[in-house]
DNA sequence: AGCAGATACTTTAGGCTTGAGCTATTCAGG
DNA sequence: CCTGAATAGCTCAAGCCTAAAGTATCTGCT
């Protein structure tokens, strides 16, 4: 009997549907996270941070990083600097402004991120997989509808 | 362009859902976490912990509200250190198992609780209201059969 | 009764996250 | 060219969170 399941029956509809989707959106994050840790001995945060990495080969500056993994500047610094360490980033200088960083994947980096990226997509397949296509895609597109009001009232 | 619009297009279905349903949950989690914080000086954690008690008006183990709130036992000792020195909630001893504490709201912390709880669920409304009623019964029906196939599976 | 294993809680080390405040650089107007 | 505002990044303190290890108590079994 978790979070969610416990609101009171008069609890309003919003409140409710927004306990639910936390309620889901634990689950499946811990989920993720306690593998990465145990297969992989990393974190979500670094895992993503080499996720948005992937899909920019030119590599992306601190804040670009930051508004990409809506998370604070000095947040993405802390797990940059890990990263650096353990050889799967570097930072380069940035060509036209010279406060700026450019970070790219290293060739370790890239092989690193490939092959936990695999194991990451098998997780959430076996996780969200029990759904239907047809359920599956109807969340999709209320999903889209949320995003697009929630950034509306925000 | 956050994380979850930037999905290349060829990325499958069940990782484009999950990265959608961690965007939308996060949106909503800052806005609610920017609002405690500036008009209650406080924190989404101790909110949650403080909600579970008052939905259990004779008071929760230490055990209980770890798995209620869902995080582990230390970080609920944490949690409820600070709201006993802030006085919103006490630790009683349980008479039945001298190893555990009943923990309860106390008198200042329902005040304080009530309070917060309106402006919460307004944030909530205003956040998600943008969705009709159809739209958010569907959602909440997909939802559930989510946490239904993901609890399956994990 | 006594012992082994389970349970309730705390402590600790380490990582994530924020907001506020700091430096350096860029940019736009005068 | 200067200057003020904006931007890029970093540092710091404080709080959240976890896993692992430790203490105290309880429970079931013999």
């Amino acid at each position: 009997m978790d979070r969610e399941t416990r609101a009171t029956v008069d609890d309003h509809r919003a409140l409710r549907l927004w306990l639910r989707l936390l309620t889901c959106s634990q689950l499946i994050e811990r989920h993720v996270r306690s593998r990465l840790r145990e297969r992989f001995g990393t974190t979500l945060p670094r895992f993503d941070l080499l996720s948005q990495l992937e899909r920019h080969p030119r590599g992306l500056k601190m804040s670009e990083l930051s508004r990409l993994l809506m998370v604070t500047g000095g947040n993405v610094t802390g797990i940059v600097d890990q990263l650096v360490k353990e050889g799967l980033v570097e930072r380069v200088d940035d060509a036209e402004d010279r406060r700026a960083w450019r970070v790219t994947l290293t060739r370790a980096g890239d092989k690193a991120f490939a092959e936990m990226a695999r194991a990451h997509e098998e997780w959430v397949i076996e996780l969200l997989g029990g759904l239907t296509r047809k359920e599956s895609e109807a969340l999709m597109q209320l999903l889209a509808r949320l995003k697009q009001t929630t950034l509306e009232h925000s």
